[in-house]
DNA sequence: TCTGTTATGAAATAACATAACACTTAGTCA
DNA sequence: TGACTAAGTGTTATGTTATTTCATAACAGA
């Protein structure tokens, strides 16, 4: 999680353990079958992380964070296997974050999402580009992806 | 510019030069003298860097264009600069590039872009947030600020 | 088994961004 | 006018994020 504020502990957690996390692992083994991509030791190893993190994580936290032994990963491992993560739709990147996130939604989808300036959480929704899409589309574009993230205040946050 | 296509040489370019930009940097001027903030030297070069560009700039190619002598800044006197023109809505950083565009939308407004994969053009257009709003409202949230970047294919790039 | 392909390991470095501190300048007010 | 203050700049150093490159390993299919 990025720099957790003093509502942080009242925030119910994201993150996964034991028999849920293990369950997600396995769903995403199956989905990778399915589609003929391995999901690989380093790669379930850094979607293991992104699952039992509470909130985004860097790249440098799962760099840090990837050696059950505490011996840090190769930037390079790490980097590929979010590449391979976003492409197979098990993350996302927020680019305003320069971090990462587990997939929360079912399904092949446009990703948007709410992040929370004060305690770092970043909910994921599926976003209707129809206005923007029209603005596109009177341009003259061809959209291939859409990256939207609205900054602000959680519900948690902005009360007292 | 980053990474110029094929067909950049037949996009239009939207760098400005001579009387139009002395006329952007004037009215910038203005704006400043209206709101009580300095166009100092560093900041008026670097929004006439921007100006004069014809796609996004990266910030070290700002760094390096600095200087009229070839002479490069220090970062940190770009980067200021670039969080003054932001602030001051002269300029907008694409986080999906790590890049900056000078603004071409008058008045006060929310911005997203258009980017296009082949020839690095980015295209500016005023946003309707209509039905994002109104998850972010369903979910608690108080949305201070949102980035919006479409990837994909102009249709100069389009065209065969 | 051979071969093409995909993935990983490791070192180095490139690219992007900020912290900290000393110094200068512009405004302002006694 | 001179002292004060706030904002801005210059500079050094460093922190953070990401990629290039080359070598090696694992796997799938002929």
């Amino acid at each position: 999680m990025i720099s957790p504020c003093h509502h942080a502990e009242s925030v119910e957690h994201a993150g996964l353990a034991g028999a849920a996390l293990r369950q997600a692992i396995g769903a995403a083994e199956t989905h990778c079958l399915e589609r003929q991509q391995r999901l690989t030791a380093p790669r379930r190893r850094v979607l293991e992380l992104l699952l039992a993190a509470d909130g985004p994580q860097k790249a440098y936290d799962l760099i840090a964070a990837f050696g059950a032994d505490g011996e840090p990963a190769k930037p390079p491992t790490v980097y590929r296997a979010l590449e391979f993560l976003e492409r197979l739709g098990f993350a996302h990147r927020i680019e305003s974050l320069n971090a990462y996130v587990p997939c929360r939604i079912q399904g092949g989808h446009k990703a948007a999402f709410l992040i929370c300036d004060c305690c770092g959480a970043a909910a994921e929704f599926e976003p209707d580009f129809g206005p923007q899409m029209a603005s596109a589309a009177a341009a003259g574009y061809v959209v291939r992806s859409v990256t939207l993230e609205a900054r602000g205040l959680c519900a948690e946050c902005r009360a007292p």
